[in-house]
DNA sequence: GTAAAACAGTAACCTAAGTTACAGATTGGC
DNA sequence: GCCAATCTGTAACTTAGGTTACTGTTTTAC
């Protein structure tokens, strides 16, 4: 685990923290799809993260999805952070995008730390930084952009979290991550074929140029 | 001022905080209208609210407007929280909805106050999670609310907040904080009007049973 | 191998909401 | 008082995007 701390992290913490972080911290492979956090539940721990990608989701009354963000390594869940301090439900869904190699800290080091360590209030805040921006941004798309504007700000979004400029997906799951239906899905992936931005396969997408 | 903090803060912050905020905060009083922060710069200081409201609006690249959410009394600015500790440009703009008072704080005690105070900490952690969660909500009412709820809660809220009956905008002010237009906004205020929900005026609208 | 399920393409249609245009009423400046 | 600006109401039209329905193809289960 350590090796891992000082790749992601080491330039980061002081010392003492590292130390700290190897005792109560534990290492975690979560395969992807996995379900890290789901509304409503009680959040235990809080993920550092090693490698891979979570996606952060929302979901209405109704059930419909919003893909809101996407966690990288040297990310943490800033809804983690706020949840820790009052013990208050998760407002989102957390899932692994790809496998992903992660470190769990209990939650109750989380106050501690905060005095204790100046790099632990740095990270918390800059974390919170941004990842209130990328909901902002997120929320600018939603309320600002045409349906067509984010889908392909989503495939490029996933390409580069994927590291690959091939897109694993249905059209019904893109649709569901933004909060659309199959068909108009279809339609304007249809369209950017054809303007040969994409290639369009059974259940994958080849990104030519976006 | 000592009067103003004890009585929003009193029973939340232990007394050598209140103390250094006594030496180092100022009162202000600020007008309805008046602009406490724009998109692009930067934070000097961090607003603690004694009364009144202010609303938090962001706006992308065409101009176009949208209300977030409104800070109260016992609120404070998140988005001023992060950028205290990078010296970052803020992403909001900031107006006073009613006429109001608040002590501002130089963003260089932040770090310190974080690391010295619990009560300040717990201040800073749970102004994230509420300001959080009411971004949440808006991401959601966009996404998945039709304008016609929309409008609904946006009168609603409008009327708590000012706490009156009577919503002082035109149709022209509420198109653009809801990010419509015009024609939209009064078609729909209509529908509300023969619905009995409201009464409508020139430059106002009486609430009737929401 | 065969039946069922999953996936994608497409057409026809519907609706919320944005746009343009114009008219009448009220208000404010002078 | 008078003109200009502001505010609201309404009609006609456009458009993005959601819905339904029905293809054919590929994959999976058995």
């Amino acid at each position: 685990m350590l090796q891992e701390l000082r790749e992601g992290y080491g330039n980061l913490f002081e010392k003492g923290l590292i130390d700290e972080i190897m005792q109560v911290g534990t290492l975690k492979d979560v395969p992807e799809g996995y379900k890290l956090m789901d509304i409503g539940e009680y959040v235990k721990g809080m993920p550092l993260l090693i490698s891979g990608a979570i996606k952060v989701l929302r979901e209405d009354s109704d059930g419909d999805e919003l893909l809101l963000y996407y966690l990288e390594k040297g990310d943490t869940c800033s809804m983690t952070l706020t949840c820790c301090m009052g013990d208050a439900k998760s407002e989102v869904r957390a899932i692994a995008e790809t496998d992903t190699k992660l470190i769990m800290v209990p939650v109750q080091k989380m106050e501690e730390w905060t005095a204790k360590y100046r790099s632990w209030r740095n990270f918390v805040f800059e974390s919170y930084h941004t990842r209130l921006n990328e909901l902002l941004q997120t929320l600018d798309s939603i309320a600002f952009d045409r349906m067509d504007m984010r889908l392909v700000g989503y495939l490029k979004e996933k390409a580069r979290i994927n590291k690959e400029d091939i897109i694993r997906n249905t059209h019904q799951e893109i649709a569901y991550e933004l909060h659309s239906s199959r068909v108009v899905i279809s339609r304007l992936l249809k369209k950017l074929e054809q303007m040969g931005k994409i290639e369009l396969h059974r259940n994958y997408i080849k990104i030519l140029k976006l």
